[in-house]
DNA sequence: TTCTTTCTGCGTATGCCATACGCTGTTATG
DNA sequence: CATAACAGCGTATGGCATACGCAGAAAGAA
């Protein structure tokens, strides 16, 4: 009744308090052989080589050399597995801006940021995500990115809006893109294949009196040129990042 | 060797080339019970009554009054139903922008329609897409929103590029207002009670001098009040769009 | 010391899932 | 009326997450 200024709340599982560095080990029983993070290192590892589907409960319990019962005296459910090799996976976030830095220039390294992780560990784009970000690093990247509208006269809700448009933005890309490079990878072809490879398809597909603007589109050849997807990448942001500069100008006016 | 004009490339598996009315009935064999379109609507019910999880072959199959084997004579894999799901799901395009419409209107309607579809049936967003689109409806929304750059200086790359980010973005959205939807059902909670909920367990997770940013927003109640989710979909599609303009614009001039 | 509590590790079992395989019966054509 | 080509589907396989409860270890209490 006296104890913690609880407030009540929701309830966060053990293992997401055990990220925070909250809740200490017990006094009685054996000594624990094993731990969340060694757990949740171990599922990276899986996930690392090969691809998220590969993370069973039986594949991280063997990549430890323990059976597949005992982890879930750590975590509670793959879910809450698959929440903290999230939060692992992106790593610590860069931390704030140069002091010198326009929030222009600290939202493109966050951004970069994000579209770096995501190439080398694209798999984190097929953990399906149930809600708002509640681990420590999630938080971390949060905050980052924040701090990059700090100067900036927009309301606490609109920066929050911002990033999210950014993260999402982030994210479609690297989906797409990991899509073509996994699609390329299951059906053993080039990935500089996949694309015209696909236009072809659609080409033979559709009929151009239904749909005329899509077939321009394929006669142009668009699909088939292989424009670097960093620049692509590079394009859009600028796109979005206009768009925020617009609202910015207004609010500062 | 001389029949049809084919090229090769990528084969469609049979039940997508049956969405695009190519492939007929075989000239022997019994009278076949189902087809395509009738287990991919009752796994379209499936979901709209109990959700994406819900989908098994087994359930669809008792849907129909059918064993669960007989699916596979028509679909290859649950992939595939899956694939057919979303296209019917999306439902028929809403067709070309009004002649007197510009873009930005016409893009605007389009957004908005892809945004009810997916508040309607937000299994849609739960559906794991595994490359860009080639069934029949799904490149109907495409062509449409294509039509509505018709008249503008862009690139047809360029076009690809601006449609990819919007349909993205109202994904994107439509992601995140379904999570709180299905996290307050899943957690017993009214759904207006879930950010506010979300804002007091992260008050009481961060330490502020660590995270000075995130505890501005979170001390301005901003994650607590509960803005009509139309209005901020709205402001965002309209900063994208922003953006959009001042590539016309450029282009144009 | 010995007993008790509380914990860890995990073997077993359950119930779900997608789907490979092969049998049975149907249909239209030769 | 024989036969080829197909539809329906029963059965079996191998995977999965995870509930349950037991055996033994550690640390405090007696």
């Amino acid at each position: 009744m006296a104890a913690k200024t609880d407030d009540s709340g929701p309830v966060l599982p053990p293992a997401i308090e055990s990220a925070w560095g909250l809740r200490e080990r017990p006094p009685k029983g054996p000594r624990p052989g094993m731990s969340v993070p060694t757990i949740v290192d171990a599922a990276v590892r899986v996930a690392d080589a090969d691809g998220l589907a590969a993370v069973s409960m039986s594949r991280v319990a063997k990549e430890l050399g323990a059976a597949t019962m005992a982890l879930y005296r750590y975590v509670g459910s793959k879910d809450e597995l698959l929440m903290l090799m999230v939060d692992s996976g992106y790593g610590p976030s860069l931390g704030p801006p140069g002091p010198r830095d326009d929030w222009r220039t600290g939202l493109t390294r966050w951004a970069w940021a994000e579209h770096e992780v995501l190439r080398r560990r694209s798999w984190l784009l097929h953990v399906p995500i149930s809600g708002p970000p509640i681990t420590p690093q999630q938080l971390g990247w949060m905050e980052d990115g924040l701090r990059c509208l700090d100067g900036t006269a927009l309301g606490e809700n609109e920066k929050m809006s911002v990033l999210l448009l950014i993260t999402g933005y982030v994210r479609n890309e690297a989906t797409l893109t990991s899509q073509i490079a996994e699609g390329s990878r299951a059906a053993g072809v080039e990935p500089a294949e996949m694309m015209p490879g696909y236009a072809r398809l659609v080409g033979r597909l559709i009929d151009p009196a239904r749909f005329p603007a899509l077939h321009r589109v394929l006669s142009a050849g668009v699909l088939s040129q292989d424009d670097h997807p960093d620049d692509e990448f590079a394009f859009g942001l600028d796109r979005i990042l206009d768009g925020v500069e617009a609202l910015i100008q207004r609010r500062a006016g």
